[in-house]
DNA sequence: TGTATTTTCCTAGAGGTCCTAGGATAAGGA
DNA sequence: TCCTTATCCTAGGACCTCTAGGAAAATACA
């Protein structure tokens, strides 16, 4: 009998759109090799385990995520790369919900450095060149604006958004405005006040 | 042979419980079953399905959270009421993580209702009214804070912050005073901009 | 108190998932 | 051509979800 041509690149890749289609908890191997016309037991020669798959989804969510972060990225500055770079997180998940998910799992110490995790942290401060903070400031607005981002997708696609009339798309607009304003306003650290003139 | 008092009460109760000590995905009927001595189909007499175990940990989540919320508010006002509101989510993620997954699953919108989800976002305009925004600013700084919040809990916990030096106790705190600016910065909407002296 | 009803728990079992062990066969290289 | 390796198979154990139908405890009621 011919062979399916199995490989992790296409198990990810079709576990990936698995995702998008029934959530992430519903990614079974079992389904995958349904999907591959193979027995489960043979997927087990490409993967060490199920969790391997959701990783494997994980990584290719992030590095997607982050070519679509740097073509928002080329070209702009300021407010108008805060803006695009937002958007993209948030189109992605809506697109991509499976996969978005998937972001968001833990990932151990070695695979998280091979990810594109730090892609986008570097993204991020890229943004942030566009207003004047150093360090740790610029570390906390990375996580303040990792914060935001992930938290609002991710309630919003929790129907968290979905008890008042107020429009998401509009509060996400006014969200950015004040995140933007916010960056351009960094409070001075309580650690340096008062000390200003000495 | 005696019966052993199993209540949904109970049961959520321990699925909580139980999602603290091996993650809200283990929870399992059967496990619950062995922890009470009874068999897991004897469960079924109490909740339809496991899927409505992890709705009443959530619910449960909803509720001790708001409790605690309302305790910390108290006699607080303005950043002082916003601090103290931030942390107890934070606090309870970290001491509760199973119970504060839960608390982000989607509710159907009857079980959403009957949640103290409402009590959750009532807190969060008290908060507000030490600053002074109106509709629909007021819904859009709600769900700032809310993403805020619950991105930095969720990324915190799934390690994100790890890869870095600067600790996330620290950025946590810058984080909560550029909201408190921000808040008080509250930008003008675009759409009022410019006719102002119309 | 005795009886009827309801609730809680049981056994049995179907069907799904994960994963291992060990064997067969296709594909590619010496 | 033969050997090696990778891919796929069958078989099966362990665990999970959930249903059906029955027994027994608790409760309600006469």
């Amino acid at each position: 009998m011919a062979r399916a041509g199995v490989t992790v690149e296409r198990l990810a890749e079709a576990a990936a759109e698995l995702a998008d289609e029934v959530g992430l908890e519903n990614v079974t191997v079992s389904e995958l090799a349904r999907r591959f016309g193979v027995k489960d037991a043979s997927l087990y020669s490409h993967i060490r385990n199920a969790h391997e798959l959701r990783v494997r989804v994980a990584v290719l969510a992030l590095a997607e995520l982050a070519d679509r972060g740097a073509a928002a990225l080329a070209g702009r500055a300021g407010k108008d790369a805060l803006v695009a770079f937002a958007n993209v997180y948030r189109d992605y998940a809506g697109e991509h919900p499976g996969r978005y998910a998937a972001a968001q799992v833990e990932l151990d110490p070695e695979t998280a450095r091979a990810s594109a995790a730090r892609r986008h942290s570097d993204m991020m401060r890229a943004i942030l060149r566009g207003y004047s903070l150093v360090e740790p400031d610029q570390t906390d607005a990375v996580r303040l604006l990792g914060s935001a981002f992930h938290g609002f997708v991710s309630l919003e696609r929790a129907g968290g958004f979905r008890h008042h009339p107020r429009g998401a798309d509009e509060s996400w607009g006014r969200v950015l405005d004040t995140l933007d304003v916010a960056l351009r306003n960094w409070p001075v650290s309580a650690d340096d006040s008062g000390h200003d003139d000495n």
